[in-house]
DNA sequence: CTGAAAGCGCTTACAG
DNA sequence: CTGAAAGCGCTTACAG
């Protein structure tokens, strides 16, 4: 057993205490005051505070100890200045659902507990013929270290250059591969529109809808061409008068159920491109005076609050989105380190079952 | 008509373009670039970006005029060190709902467009034992120009007091006035609760329920405390055995109204403290097999979007939330220019009737 | 109305 | 492994 020889002497200690006590309220210990009672140079200070190699133990210690008396923490804005960035990862989003924001918000925060970095966020829009000016301004003015991108702005390639051009980082959020891999995170929806399609078939529907969100999120067409492509496996296909329009709203899936209820001929089963409309489906269902599932089965995707808060709750395709966020944040900060690796991180969304889904009904 | 005397001379002009040109993609023009070709000091420039009056007229066009050309923007950072705050506003928050949480955000921004401040987010959680001093740590380490705070982190005093002890500025947003007016932004809720209240008494119900929200929450009972005014106006009252423990959750509501629905005699209308609570009421009416509104009415509160996203669409009590998040942003930067006044901001939530009330229903 | 100089609190080639 | 000095890009008493 070694003796743990004191660092600091105790009349040190308590000179350092009493300077503190002697600090008035709006200052507080910077770099020089550490340099000073450690008896080293700022640069040695800094390279503790930067976590250098080349430091030596005893050296480390010391410094550390002063740290900790003093409470100091280094100046987040001075640093800033110096290396050229700040300690800020920027969210630019433009998605209106407000889980969506919000589980993307807290997944970012998530991976940025114990390290000096925070959130700072920018909702564009995309039909603001300034919104890349304006992008450009958030991400230049505050020097931001990275910033993520969610659909459909993640899915805009002049936004992604004109960040490029800022000399920040950024990952993109999106349900494909829009860039490099190290830039992507991709929530690979396709699947999730395989096990929809699954599902129905396994319970031998026939007859099936899609209602699609906006042509402009490119996730829509994603969960559409999976959905195909499992419904094709089951040797089946959606007829393209099953295709309906909607843009991702409660209403819009309350106008397409209408539309799709007036069929003379009409589909057992819909899959809605996410939970929003889907509670739609189930309102319009419910005016015409039929039932969920017994009438028409019907599959959500998200599984977000309002899939839990209808009844009959939804069958929906599960998306981490949280998880999501967290690792884009992740990966940003990632880069810090390591030098970007060329890996691409993706999730897969999967199928919850509740009670929206039901087998077809008797043909009369 | 004077003549307009051009101020700057066409060849400087092509001089500082081709100085542009020329400078390489990762540098950008500073303060001693716009001195340089201004021919004046940096002293002078700083004084035309900062809006000092102390500055001739045509030496500030000159200024500007460079400023334009070379498209020179002043480095955040480097403001900020001088300065010793940075130019974020800060968003602390715990309410667990994303809509109100949105809401907030998209205010707070709308209040941003057009100066220099973005917004920066940190959220908390009471029940962690150091959620002081990770908010601390937020606002310290980004030396925040201002804080918003909303409920229920904006009712904890000692957060408050602790963003005082930094020095930054900062605004609660509250349901109930619980510092110094220049620093609250209050949602009259007990208004909502007496516009409640009246609309019940005016359809003739008389055994009238109420779903409380958590107790942490002081919106909760300041809702609560209206809708008993209210309805002592009418000389009505609630029962002790109306008042159901909820906690602002759509479960809480289910399970708050299965309560209601087994007491003897039922109550034949119920304020919900919340819309989330509300949906849930008018799924547990509908699984008991009764309807809404002509066996139990409800009022919810909020209209967020999830009231018209039920059947029957939720008669509620509107507030101006992001309209609160405009006005909690506007207020601290308003700060910069005139010293504090010391009116306080009060929004009023109003009643929006749509299907979820009807009449009592009569008595067998 | 305008400016030379110091300061905000850090980091970094470079030298040793 | 360690340091003196310059630099990051601004603002500000003070003097004139």
């Amino acid at each position: 057993m070694r003796k743990k020889t004191p660092v600091l002497p105790d009349d040190l200690e308590d000179t350092i205490r009493s300077w503190l006590d002697a600090l008035p309220d709006n200052k507080k210990p910077t770099i020089n005051d550490v340099a000073r009672f450690a008896q080293v140079s700022k640069r040695t200070v800094s390279r503790v505070i930067n976590g250098s190699t080349l430091v030596g133990e005893e050296t480390r210690k010391q410094v550390s100890e002063i740290v900790t008396i003093l409470g100091f923490e280094p100046d987040t804005q001075a640093r800033g200045l110096a290396f050229r960035h700040s300690f800020l990862i920027g969210l630019i989003y433009d998605n209106p659902n407000p889980q969506y924001v919000v589980n993307i918000l807290e997944g970012i925060q998530e991976a940025l507990v114990d390290n000096e970095f925070e959130l700072a966020v920018h909702r564009c829009d995309r039909s603001d013929p300034n919104f890349i000016e304006k992008a450009r301004s958030f991400v230049e003015r505050q020097k931001l270290y990275g910033v993520v991108l969610t659909p459909s702005a993640s899915e805009d390639d002049r936004l992604a250059a004109m960040i490029r051009a800022t000399g920040s980082e950024y990952v993109r959020v999106a349900s494909v591969a829009l860039d490099e891999p190290h830039r992507m995170i991709v929530s690979n929806d396709r699947l999730g529109g395989i096990s929809a399609a699954n599902y129905f078939a396994e319970l031998g529907h026939q007859r099936i809808a899609y209602i699609a969100g906006p042509p402009t999120f490119r996730s829509s067409q994603e969960r559409l061409d999976g959905f195909r492509e499992g419904l094709a496996q089951a040797g089946l296909e959606i007829r393209p008068q099953h295709i309906f329009e909607g843009d991702y709203s409660f209403e819009s899936g309350v106008g397409a159920t209408e539309r799709l209820l007036s069929l003379r001929v009409r589909p057992t089963a819909v899959f809605a491109a996410n939970d929003e409309m889907a509670a739609g489906v189930l309102q319009a269902v419910r005016i015409r005076g039929l039932r969920v599932p017994d009438d028409l089965s019907v599959i959500g995707f998200d599984d977000f609050h309002i899939a839990t808060s209808v009844w009959p709750r939804l069958t929906t395709i599960h998306s981490p989105t949280q998880e999501i966020g967290r690792l884009a944040a992740t990966r940003l900060l990632s880069r810090r380190n390591k030098g970007g690796d060329a890996s691409q991180d993706e999730t897969e969304p999967w199928l919850v079952i509740r009670e929206s889904v039901g087998p077809p009904p008797h043909e009369n």
